[in-house]
DNA sequence: CGCATTTGACCAGCGC
DNA sequence: GCGCTGGTCAAATGCG
């Protein structure tokens, strides 16, 4: 979950649309994305919250296999920063994510808000829920920035 | 000209 | 079987 008015967020990743569905919950269309890099078939759902249009939620399919192509946004992760950090520090991520948010990105509506916030399965278990959503996120971070969080042999 | 986006058609799964 | 819903295709269009 993203609070951002942007759709089209830059995650360094490009990204080609190619579809657009309205869905039952949402009055906003759901965007479906796959990444352009040949080799790597990753996809990507792009949805609005349905009362609260500052918030996109994102889903990502399947995990990048090469780095993120340094072309499109210089300065984005060059430098020290990708190799640097452990695993377990998420702080460059989550500089880059607040200092990249248009708007106010407050701390705890990346890392700590409910998904129960956007109730539209109430299937979730409230346990569950937080659960998923804090690993969910985990895998999302990485998947969005793999040279954080994995050193890349040459 | 090359690439991305748009947009309606098409398709598969599911419930009735 | 039919209609609804979510996901994908592909031709047309737009844009740098």
């Amino acid at each position: 979950m993203t609070k951002t008015e942007v759709d089209h967020l830059e995650d360094g990743y490009r990204w080609r649309k190619y579809g657009q569905k309205a869905v039952k919950n949402s009055p906003y269309p759901r965007s479906y994305y796959r990444c352009t890099t040949q080799k790597c078939n990753v996809k990507k759902r792009v949805e609005r919250s349905y009362q609260d249009p500052t918030v996109v939620i994102t889903t990502y399919e399947g995990q990048h296999n090469h780095p993120i192509p340094a072309s499109r946004r210089t300065g984005m992760f060059t430098g020290p920063a990708a190799s640097d950090y452990n695993a377990s520090s998420i702080s460059p991520v989550s500089d880059f994510i607040i200092n990249n948010t248009p708007r106010s990105f407050p701390h705890d509506d990346l890392f700590r808000a409910p998904y129960a916030s956007a109730n539209v399965n109430p299937n979730y278990h409230q346990q569950q829920n937080q659960e998923f959503h804090y690993e969910s996120e985990f895998e999302l971070l990485k998947e969005m920035f793999p040279s954080v969080f994995f050193k890349q042999e040459p």
